[in-house]
DNA sequence: CGTTTCGTTGAAGAGTGTCAAGGCCAGTGG
DNA sequence: CCACTGGCCTTGACACTCTTCAACGAAACG
């Protein structure tokens, strides 16, 4: 069990009670027998290493995939081979959840470091959702969830900047390193500008040249893959487009309730 | 019943059984007991006026809508009053996927014409969907193929130009009308320039443009909100950004599998 | 330690946005 | 029925952001 075979990923034996990414994942509030059944459902993890494929477009959907650690990207590609990065995932996050649509995956999920995750096979799932109601609920809600995350995207991809696009990605970054315990100023990019640059929108020149910029301004310090966070407070301003303290523009109608608070 | 006291919303029972657009909105194959028990569960109808919302970001989440008749759109706004329109929505479309992330709305939907919609309310589709195993899967797949749209028109908002964003968008507008028996080639944009526009990641004035260059091609004829598209082929080769007989990239390696068929 | 990939920076140019003026159309009220 | 009104659409001129092309430097990899 421990030495499949494959050529580049191994597959181990899983352990939701003790995993501490499990309230990221799975649901809250289960009781023990349902967890033991959980395990039973997830069964094994995989591992992908840096530069290759959880899985493809095209690829049949038998399961969905919960990181344990690394960090990958997804990518949907038009037919003339325009690439377009999706989304990053790192650790606690669930992948996959595209290939439910038609039982085929419709993006690439590549890894941009050795990652390891627990795989959720979809018809083991199906049936764990019969006798865990709750487990169907919260796959419906992580699906739900993506589809806010896109529409966040979506508005920054519409009608944001490049300065603002890039602020919001740094800032978004910062906030889901800090939600796993790590340091929210200083972090290491583990995708290129170029990969940046395709999931904003941008060129890679751009990226590059923000980034210079933003170190100019004292924003952040950026050397390489490196960043730290000097001026949380300045990215936020530019986000929200009143960089440089233009003179306050009225803004009309500014809707009360909820807004899109995780941009990326 | 029939007279909902709500000033411009009347609610109506519902029957789904001799719907013709149970096949879009509902799961096939259910027996004649699974569909009796859905008429309970769907109960009531709804008006929306145009110009008026179905529900805004910010509103608690209590039910999803199955559109019988109509054209709305979907936006979220940003924090500094941008609004984006992430979506348009027509008959048989379910909409308020958004809701059940954190039992809000995230996102207004806004009725471009008259429209009546069917209620699903939440707490008795997931009591159903236990009943109706075939039920909660069906909306799992809505959710996932909401994401996998989603995904194209991030190909389309990062990666593509004005001429091909909007070729795109007119030719996804005919296939969905013509999924529903009207006209693939003739039709009525139920929304204005501005909206285009904010869902293409464009200014109104670019979009005029570039439908009057269409126009100009003989690729389509926009006149106002009533467009006939002319040459089919014509736009496809725009979208692909094969447009005007480019001395023949070489793509280096085209993927085989699954494309975003439907970009938009 | 050479080779390759990745990142930075400059100069020039293309593609959209911005601003402004005018036309078209539906709805309203005289 | 017609003039008026306001919203929507079109078109032009110009400004500006971002891309493109190019050269070089830095880091990663075998």
């Amino acid at each position: 069990m421990l030495n499949n075979p494959n050529l580049n990923m191994s597959t181990l034996r899983v352990a939701c009670s003790n995993c501490n990414l499990r309230e990221l994942c799975l649901p809250v509030g289960l009781n023990l027998k349902e967890i033991e059944r959980l395990e039973e459902l997830v069964s094994t993890r995989k591992r992908v290493r840096r530069g290759e494929a959880l899985y493809r477009a095209g690829d049949k959907f038998e399961a969905l995939y919960a990181i344990r650690l690394g960090f990958l990207k997804s990518a949907v590609m038009s037919s003339d081979g325009r690439e377009q990065v999706t989304s990053f995932h790192m650790s606690g996050d669930v992948v996959g959840l595209d290939g439910l649509a038609s039982m085929v995956y419709s993006s690439d999920l590549i890894a941009l470091e050795d990652t390891e995750v627990c795989i959720l096979h979809y018809d083991r799932l199906e049936e764990a959702s019969q006798q865990i109601p709750a487990l169907g609920t919260h796959f419906q809600r992580l699906l739900s969830r993506e589809i806010v995350r896109q529409n966040g995207v979506m508005l920054l991809l519409g009608s944001m900047h490049a300065e603002e696009r890039l602020a919001a990605f740094i800032l978004n970054l910062s906030q889901r390193f800090e939600q796993r315990g790590y340091s929210r100023s200083e972090f290491v990019l583990r995708m290129t500008r170029a990969e940046i640059g395709s999931y904003l929108g941008l060129k890679l020149e751009t990226v590059s040249r923000v980034l210079s910029r933003f170190s100019h301004d004292n924003l952040l310090i950026a050397n390489q893959k490196h960043v730290q966070i000097m001026d949380f407070e300045g990215l936020r301003n530019i986000v929200s487009g009143q960089a440089f303290a233009q003179p306050h523009k009225t803004i009309p109608l500014k809707k009360a309730a909820t807004s899109i608070k995780d941009l990326v």
